[in-house]
DNA sequence: AATGAATGAGACTTCATTCAT
DNA sequence: TATGAATGAAGTCTCATTCAT
C-alpha cells in the first residue's frame, strides 16, 4: 500500500473520529465523513467494507493513539517511586482529551453491540491495552517491594485493580462533568487521586510521609 | 392519571429498556418496543412525544431504579466502620447487574449526544445521584474522624473521589470483561477493592489492622 | 387478509408488471412501481419483502393470468376434432398480448438468474402450466385415436412436444417481429400453423381433408 | 487494426459473454468483465463506448457464432430428403449449448429493451439470421416438390414457419427444463420432432413410410 | 384512547465512467 | 495505449411518525 493511500486512510479515520464525536456513531453519515475527509463517498468504500467496519477501525485506531508510555515508567533501574510518579504524570497528562475518551467509550460500545465480529476484535484490543498497564504496574510494585521502598504487605492485584479503576472511574465521571468539571475530574484531580494511592503504598518511615517533597530532604 | 395508565407507562419503559439493551438505542425500533410492551405503536406516542423522549425517560427511570440506600449506611449513631462496611456491602451487592449498568451508561450517552435538551436533564439527574453518594461518604468520614476511628489527616475530597471512582472504574471495566470476568471485576472484587480503601483510612492501632474481624474482638 | 389489501396487492402487481414491461426488471425502479400503483414506497415493502420477491410474485401472477382453458377443450364428450379446434382457438386468441409474453419471458429469466429460491418456484410453476397443456392434449389425442377420428399410428409424445413447441416458437419469434410482424407471427399465423399440425393427425378419408368445413359435409 | 488489438477485442467479448451468462447483463459488472478479460477497466472503454454498446457487440458476436451451415444443406444437387436430414442433423447437433442459447436470448432482450439504437441493429441481425434459414428451407422444399419427393400440396410458408417454430420452441422450453430435461428437450428430441415434421411432407408411396431407412431399400 | 397501515425522508451502498499517471 | 483510484448519481430499503378508523 503506497504512502499516499496510507495518508488517505488516516484522513478517513480522522474524519470518522471527528464526525462520530459530534453525535455518536449512528448519527454519523457516510456523506459527512467523506466530506470531512475530503474524499468522495465511493472512496470510503474503497478503504472500508462498510460503515460498520469503518467504525471498528476508527475505534481501534483511536484506542491505539491513546496508549502512551513514558520510557521512565518502564526503566527498571529507576527508583520505583519515581517510576510511579512518571506513570501518574503520563496518565494525568493524557487526561485532557476527556470528551474524546468518553465518546470513544460510547463508540466502542456501539461497535460491540452492533457487530459480533467487531466485538471480539475490540475486546481483544482493550484487554491487550489493559494488560500492558497491569504488567507495568506489576513490575514497578514488585521492584518497589523488593527494594524496600514499598510496604511488603501490599496486596498487589488489589492495588493494580484499584489504580486502574480510579483512572477509569475518574475518566468516566469526567464525561458527565464536562460542562463544569469539579477539580476532582481534571488532570490535576487524576494526579491527586493516584498520588494518594501511591502514598498508601510507601513504607512508613515517619507515620505518613509525603512522597513528593520529603524524599529529597530526608537524605542529608 | 389512573393506575391503568401508570401501569402501561411502566410496561412501555420496561419494554424500551429491554429492547434498547439488546443492540443500543439506535437499533431499537418503536415497533419492537410496542410489541414487547404489548401495546400498539400509536399508544407509544400517547405516552411519549418521540423516540428520543422515550429514551430519556427510560434512562432516567433506570437510573432511579439503581439507586439503593441502606438504612444502616445513613444511620449517624452507628460505628462509622460499620457504616462503611454497609456501604461496601450495598455497592457490592448491586454489582450483579453489570451488563445493565454498562448498557445504561451507553444509553445515557446516546441520550446525551442525541438530545440537547435531554442532556441537561440527564446530567442533572446523574449529578444528583452522585451527590447523594458523596454526601453519605462525607458524613461517614467526618463522623469517623471525629470519633477517632479514622485517621485525622484524611483528605476527605480525595478519598470520596477515589471511592466513587473505584466503583465506577470497576463497573466500567467489568463491561469489557463480561465474557470471562477476572475476579477483580465481580461483586467480590468490588468488596475487596473498597475494603482495601477503607483499611487505608483506619487509625493505625497496630500496624495495619484488618477491619472486619479485629475491630470487635481487639478492644476489651 | 382483508379484501382491501387484496385489491392493493393486485394494484401493486399490476403496476410492477406494467413498469417492468417498459425496460425490464432491472430498470424498473421501486419508486416508479409505487407511483404507478398509487401507493408509497413503504407500502410496497409492507406487501413484498424486496424488489426481488415482488418480481417473482409478478411473474407468477402473470403466468397464471395467461392460463386460459376453454370448457370445450376439456369436455370428453365432444368430437376430438372440435376439441382440438377449440384449443387452437384458445391459443390463437391468447396470442394478442405478444409483447407481454415476451417481456414476461424476459422477466422470468431475470428472476431465474437472480434468485436461487425464485428459480425453483418459477420453474415449478412453469412445469405445472405446461403439464396442464400436455395432459389436455394427451387426453384429446387418445380420445381421437380411440374414436377413429385420428390416425392410430400417431406418436403422441412427439405430437404433443411439437404442438407446444410450435406455439412457444411462434410466440418467441413474434417478439422479434413486433415492429412489422409477418403474417406467420400473428394470431392468424398461430391458427394456421396449429391447424396444419391438426390436419396431419386426421385419418385420411380422402387424401387430405380440411378439418374445418368438410367435417360437417362429410357425414351424410 | 493490428492482430493484437483484434485478439484483445475478442478476449473482451468472450469475457463479457461469460460474465453475462452468470447472472444476466445488469448483474455483470465492468470490473468483472475487465478482470476476466485480463485487462483494465479503462481498456474496456478504449474498445467500447459504454457497457451498453459492449453488450450489443457481445450479443451480435454470439449470434454469429451460433450460425452454422452445412454444405450438404445448401447443395442443390443432393436429394432434398438428404438435405432435410442434414439440416435436422445440423440443428440437433447445435442444440447442446442450450443454456448459452437461452442466456443469449435473455441478453438479446436486455439489449433490445435497454438500447433504442441497439434495438434496430439487433432485430436486423436476427431477421437476417432467420431469413437465411428460411431461404434454405424454401429452396429445399421447392426442389423436393419439383422432384416429386415431397407432396405437391405442401403449404410452404406454413411448413417453414412450423419448422423454425419447433426448433425455437424446443430450445425455449429446454431452458426451463435444464435441471432435469425430459427427452423431448434434448438433441435427440429435436431430431425426433423435426424428423416427424419431415415425414409429413413426403409423398405417400405406402401409407406412411419412414424417411430414414425405408426410402433407400423400399424401391427396387 | 387505541390501533396499525401508510407515508416518505433519508441512509447506506453500488458501479459505470472518467482521467491523471 | 493502459491502468485503476476516484467519483457521485441513483437505487434499495428502513423506520419514526401520522391519522383515519
Amino acid at each position: 500500500m503506497p504512502p499516499q493511500n496510507e495518508t488517505k486512510r488516516h484522513r478517513i479515520l480522522d474524519a470518522a473520529r471527528q464526525v462520530c464525536s459530534q453525535n455518536g456513531y449512528e448519527a454519523a453519515r457516510m456523506d459527512d465523513i467523506a466530506h470531512v475527509a475530503g474524499v468522495s463517498k465511493g472512496t470510503l468504500y474503497n478503504f472500508f467494507e462498510s460503515k460498520e467496519s469503518l467504525l471498528i477501525a476508527t475505534v481501534l485506531a483511536t484506542h491505539e493513539d491513546f496508549v502512551v508510555v513514558l520510557p521512565a515508567v518502564s526503566d527498571p533501574n529507576l527508583d520505583p517511586r519515581l517510576r510511579l510518579e512518571a506513570l501518574v504524570d503520563s496518565l494525568a497528562d493524557g487526561f485532557d482529551g476527556i470528551t474524546q475518551h468518553i465518546v470513544l467509550s460510547h463508540l466502542t460500545w456501539s461497535a460491540v453491540l452492533t457487530s459480533p465480529s467487531g466485538r471480539q476484535q475490540l475486546l481483544a484490543t482493550l484487554r491487550s491495552i489493559y494488560s500492558g498497564y497491569e504488567q507495568q504496574l506489576q513490575s514497578i510494585l514488585q521492584a518497589g517491594i523488593e527494594s524496600g521502598v514499598l510496604r511488603p504487605d501490599i496486596d498487589i492485584p488489589v492495588v493494580i485493580a484499584n489504580w486502574i479503576a480510579i483512572y477509569d472511574g475518574l475518566l468516566y465521571r469526567a464525561g458527565f462533568e464536562e460542562d463544569d468539571p469539579s477539580p476532582a475530574y481534571t488532570a490535576a484531580g487524576v494526579r491527586r487521586s493516584l498520588t494518594w494511592l501511591t502514598e498508601q503504598l510507601l513504607v512508613a518511615d515517619s507515620t505518613h510521609p509525603k512522597v513528593e517533597l520529603e524524599e529529597e530532604t530526608v537524605r542529608p
